[in-house]
DNA sequence: TTAGGGTTAG
């Protein structure tokens, strides 16, 4: 581009703003430096443009310098470009500035108030912004979606719907609605309520939207997708998949990524490789959910595969690729293979190793009994411990028996921030495992005592397309009477095959419950009971808990499995087990 | 002395 013989100020203004949008960010810079080597100034159009980018790309201090030139060319006042820069300066971080830019504005329009809404609603001044939503002369879609997200991100997502209801229009079911017109309103509210964890008012926020006639895009499928992925369900993820393909929306890499994610995380990982192998166009993304979903789905090797393939095909992996890879590894015990791209992840790749690849360093390292190396990784590691850390060894204490090491990870663990419930359950089950129950006792005391709480173990099933949960020890569920006599059922045949209730991990879920029957109540044993009374023979059942499962029913479930001729998929907070025959795939690794 | 450039959902 440099030697092209462009001397018309338009024309390099153009291909400024072409390199913006199509090209790699650096290739702007060279075109812009060649550009003021030909002594043009860009237009304002064209710094318009590049501010906007410099936002995108979080670039602070190349947008402060165009603030200058803009200043120094006399476009102070122009109200788009101010607009431009107060969004640039909110985006970068910088609110001081952008509360500068808006009280320098002499006129303002429906935009610039938009802008500085959805400036403080991301910075938290969610009063601040509202009084100037109150306030505005003029509100547009825009303005009401940005109150509708502000409300969203702080979790208050009644004061959210409240917006959402009030907003005049989303009412307006008109052609143009029926076109297009209010997704836009629709999707900030299904989002919102994904981020919000509530996935069932998602979903129906979304059959309320098609009702209404409001046509749904790709950006409702990505949100509706990740509520799947949150829920394991697959049934729904497929019939959206579906959707998708009836009515032909286009599946880039935000779309396909957010496919690779659901059925990943529905334990279908032969589906999310086949989105992924058939996806025209790949961001890292997408890589790094491929490389993830295999890693949690049992199959370290391919991860390994998958990342040699995504760097010859050029890209560079990143952070989040190495949690991606380095708990593949650990999953699948590939203790030399974790080694060495832990090594190689800053010498080659130059990306320097944050906490979480120590984390899963340290869990790599203590599943497989070398306790010293991961120790000495604990003293070594220039940051200081987290809660995962030590829980990762303590685990790793249980697994080889090494109770002289726990200690000194107890004490550790108690001395971390008092008030997280986390490091209680940590200590409560290595207590439990040594069936020192006192000890527990006084640890659910002081649990209480400091008003900490635990999570209660829950998990679900999806039965056309219903969402059913479980919680350890009380159910509210209708059908629960029958489902506690299938138990008592599925507790006799599993005495018959030679299973025995580990008591020592009773309390990793409940407290109250006497402890025989507790192990046999576990959330999801529940679940999968439910799920073999009410499927037919042969359907394969997933069942999602939001804690790890314990070793006592990993051991019921793989009988299970056997007894019902059933495959039972089971996917816990930190990966999945695939019950078959007896078995699992982690090979009762986790 | 054209128009174009600014805000909201993943």
């Amino acid at each position: 581009m440099r030697n092209l013989p462009i001397c018309i100020p338009s024309l390099w203004n153009s291909a400024v703003r072409l390199s913006l949008d199509s090209g790699p960010w650096p290739d702007f810079v060279g075109l812009y430096s060649g550009m003021l080597r030909d002594s043009v100034l860009p237009s304002k159009v064209t710094l318009s443009s590049i501010v906007r980018s410099c936002a995108a790309h979080g670039a602070a201090q190349l947008g402060e310098s165009f603030h200058c030139q803009i200043f120094k060319m006399g476009f102070r006042l122009d109200v788009i470009l101010q607009t431009g820069l107060l969004d640039f300066y909110g985006k970068v971080g910088d609110l001081r500035c952008a509360r500068k830019m808006f009280a320098e504005m002499l006129q303002r329009d429906v935009v610039a108030d938009n802008a500085m809404v959805s400036v403080l609603s991301k910075h938290g001044c969610v009063e601040e912004a509202r009084d100037l939503f109150d306030n505005m002369p003029q509100r547009n879609s825009a303005s009401w979606n940005s109150m509708i997200t502000c409300y969203c991100k702080l979790g208050d997502i009644g004061s959210a719907h409240s917006m959402f209801d009030a907003n005049p229009v989303k009412d307006v079911v008109s052609w143009n609605a029926m076109i297009d017109g209010n997704s836009v309103t629709w999707n900030t509210m299904i989002s919102g309520y994904v981020q919000c964890k509530e996935f069932g008012k998602a979903i129906a926020t979304f059959q309320e939207m098609r009702l209404e006639n409001v046509k749904p895009t790709e950006v409702t499928m990505i949100s509706l997708l990740s509520a799947c992925a949150h829920l394991g369900a697959l049934d729904m993820g497929e019939w959206i998949h579906d959707y998708i393909r009836r009515k032909r929306l286009k599946i880039d890499a935000v779309l396909g990524n957010a496919l690779i994610d659901m059925y990943s995380k529905c334990g279908s990982i032969e589906a999310a490789c086949d989105v992924f192998n058939r996806l025209p166009v790949k961001n890292i993304f997408c890589w790094n959910s491929i490389i993830a979903g295999l890693g949690t789905n049992g199959y370290g090797e391919k991860a390994i595969d998958l990342f040699a393939l995504m760097l010859e095909e050029g890209l560079k992996p990143d952070g989040v690729t190495f949690v991606g890879l380095l708990s593949g590894c650990s999953h699948s015990g590939l203790v030399s293979a974790g080694r060495r791209y832990f090594s190689e992840m800053h010498d080659i790749y130059g990306v320097t190793p944050a906490i979480e690849h120590y984390g899963c360093m340290i869990d790599l390292l203590g599943r497989a009994g070398l306790l010293k190396e991961a120790v000495e990784l604990v003293k070594t590691m220039p940051m200081k411990p987290n809660a995962q850390v030590w829980g990762s060894l303590l685990r790793a204490c249980q697994i080889h028996k090494d109770t002289e090491l726990s200690k000194h990870v107890v004490q550790n663990l108690l001395d971390l921030d008092p008030r997280d419930g986390g490091n209680y359950v940590y200590l409560s089950n290595f207590y439990a495992s040594l069936s020192r129950w006192d000890e527990v006792n006084v640890c659910r005391k002081v649990m209480i005592d400091r008003g900490v709480h635990k999570e209660p173990g829950c998990s679900s099933i999806e039965l056309d397309g219903i969402v059913h949960e479980f919680v350890a020890g009380h159910s509210r569920h209708l059908q629960i009477m029958q489902i506690n006599l299938f138990l008592d059922e599925i507790a006799k045949k599993l005495k018959e095959h030679g299973h025995e209730s580990n008591r020592a991990l009773v309390l990793h879920d409940i407290e109250d419950e006497e402890k025989e029957t507790a192990v046999s109540y576990h959330s999801e044993r529940i679940a999968v009971a439910f799920g073999l009374m009410s499927t037919p023979p042969g359907k394969t059942i997933r069942v999602v808990k939001n804690l790890r499962t314990c070793s006592d029913c990993h051991s019921a479930l793989k009988i299970i499995s056997n007894v019902y001729k059933r495959e039972i998929i089971v996917r816990d907070r930190k990966r999945f087990h695939h019950f078959k025959d007896g078995c699992c795939s982690c090979r009762d690794y986790w």
